[in-house]
DNA sequence: AAATTAAAGGATAATTTTATCCCTTAACAT
DNA sequence: ATGTTAAGGGATAAAATTATCCTTTAATTT
């Protein structure tokens, strides 16, 4: 569904934000840690938030990355996908064709139309909030 | 969604069993025209349908792939799906956990559940029949 | 039976994705 | 101001996926 990298940006995105939920910012080997990450690979995937405006970075001594408290209902998981993987997910074709469309449909086209579309709508009316949320409630889990 | 392979696996059996429809068998060269699909590379894909019993290949001249007719409608897109991708499609998590269940699931859990399972649904009920009428009737394309 | 044709299969290469290393830059603490 | 800390960023490596080449095997045709 999605790339390893867009994987990880989602996993790192809800704890930070879980963590921001209590004030508190957290450095990279944590997140890592916390996920169950490679942690250089998992920099470069912060970098990327950070320049899309997902999560923000402070460097130095207590540095480390946070959210924005307010913005973690307003904030979807489409924006993350859309930062980390482009919007192949939305507008690929279920055969890889990127001239498929209505007009031209490919053979799986129509079977493939109801499920993308569902897909992209749960992206988007997802929020960081949600997912965070269900976490601390241990409904659900982030590490392996 | 699907790796390459499988996206040419989908497209060569499609192709394939609208080519068994006029009784013709087809040969490597002009599937991966078809297709538009490199051709050593399709050979392996072709090689493994074979192996699952998806398409039938004879050797020599005359020979090339086909398929039993009567079999177009049993055939599943969720048979060729798992030949060359494995069940990764249907048991595969959101976030790429692979104990994530019911019991314990991840966060975007089942925020992912309802369309991961109408995904296998769809894949489970959509026919290879189908698809190759649609491409007859004209209202879809194989070739980009 | 011999020649020809086309798939099967092994080895290898190119590309993309995933991952690591190390040096630079910026923020904070003293 | 200086040292320490942590993110930023460039270069490189490993692994997986995609793709090609070439030899072998098995049919069919003559």
């Amino acid at each position: 569904m999605f790339s390893k990298s867009c994987e990880y940006a989602i996993k790192a995105t809800i704890y930070i934000a879980e963590q921001a939920g209590f004030d508190k910012r957290v450095g990279l080997k944590e997140i890592a840690q916390a996920i169950d990450s490679p942690e250089a690979f998992t920099a470069k995937i912060l970098q990327q938030l950070s320049k899309n405006r997902i999560v923000d970075s402070v460097k130095g001594p207590s540095g480390g990355f946070s959210m924005d408290k307010k913005n973690l209902e307003v904030l979807k998981l489409s924006q993350i996908v859309k930062a980390i993987d482009g919007d192949s997910v939305y507008k690929g074709c279920g055969l890889g064709f990127n001239e498929c469309s209505e007009k031209k449909p490919c053979p799986v086209h129509y079977k493939f139309k109801t499920i993308r579309d569902e897909l992209r709508n749960m992206l988007e009316t997802t929020s960081v909030k949600d997912l965070s949320m269900n976490l601390n409630k241990g409904l659900a889990f982030l590490k392996k």
